[in-house]
DNA sequence: AGATAATAGTATCGATTCGATACTATTTTA
DNA sequence: TAAAATAGTATCGAATCGATACTATTATCT
């Protein structure tokens, strides 16, 4: 008689989406969520992934939708556009200082940390897992990408040299600090 | 250097509801996941809690926000209107033929189904339980409503007939169909 | 080489959300 | 009976969002 578990786990996403969504909402200044989505992504985000296009693929909207929340992030002084070196098309995004201090501002709301803080530390861990779990399989399945850190993709390579990797698409060198962020090359090793 | 369990826990929720967003947007002929929300609570909620008022709580809005929506909805057909019987200022809003289709309709979309078909049958429920603490923290905390199902509530009477119950607090009889829907009055047995 | 296709991004349109504010009507409370 | 609370609507401006059309650049194919 009761819900199946998969319509129930569908709508309880859904809601607690929409709960984060309007707390960010009723504290972020003037910031719509989709705004805080896209610093949060810059802020996570490697030099390939830096783009409008990979503003559209993390955030699964369309990129005219984008290119105009894009617009007004520029204009308001959170973020910075310059030409990429190599192909005259692609645009790189950075953040301003003004930007990068919101994107870290964004931090847990009130209620989710209490409510979270509820949660004994391996639910904690466990939710985490699952949920993760069910992002990978959901873009897996839908084409989407996965956005998963630089250092566990299949195309990562270990230089002799300590603290000096390589990318095996590119093949660009890639510092520590390049290794922890997230790309939307990302193919999971096997 | 990772992430601390909460924050991720946060940003996964808010990404995954934006993909249910997203894959509803997609697939829902012309309606916006607003509505879709708003049809899908009226198929379950109960007659104490099928007003615009409840609407605006299950959520989170503001209550000019979700009249705009409730009016959309009733000019395409979905849902109707009707006057309270003893309270002149309260409106019922009841599934149209048509509505209510649509809110059978938006079941799971294909990416999420396949993803959590993945998902062994213990870690399913599991997650269904996790996720369900949270909300349920989360509205103990920010004050807003559990919106539970009736019978679970304080309030909740059973009579000495079969399949025959009571409200506590309305001190109305209610029908085992009652019992199972979902009310904004809701309070938790102890 | 040169035509064609693919890709990155922008511009514009109409419908809609959303919060804020103000407003009406009804009911409750003091 | 007057004041306050409640339910709901109306209106405004800013922004999202998808759809479509468009420019510019790069890749591909013949």
């Amino acid at each position: 008689m009761s819900m199946p578990d998969n319509a129930r786990i569908l709508s309880l996403i859904e809601r607690l989406g929409n709960l984060v969504r309007a707390e960010g909402r009723a504290s972020g200044a003037g910031l719509e969520p989709v705004h805080r989505d896209i610093l949060g992504y810059l802020s996570i985000c490697n030099r390939y992934s830096d783009t409008p296009a990979g503003v559209t693929e993390y955030l699964g909207a369309t990129k005219g939708t984008t290119s105009q929340s894009i617009g007004v992030l520029e204009r308001k002084g959170y973020i910075k556009k310059s030409p990429d070196k190599e192909d005259g098309r692609v645009v790189h995004l950075s953040l301003t200082p003004k930007g990068r201090k919101l994107s870290y501002a964004g931090a847990v709301p009130d209620g989710f940390a209490g409510a979270l803080s509820d949660l004994n530390p391996g639910e904690s861990e466990t939710l985490a897992r699952l949920l993760s779990d069910l992002l990978a399989g959901v873009q897996r399945r839908t084409g989407g990408r996965t956005f998963g850190v630089c250092r566990t993709c299949r195309f990562f390579r270990e230089n002799s040299l300590p603290g000096s990797h390589q990318c095996g698409l590119t093949l660009e060198p890639l510092s520590d600090g390049d290794s922890i962020k997230i790309c939307r090359e990302h193919e999971t090793a096997a």
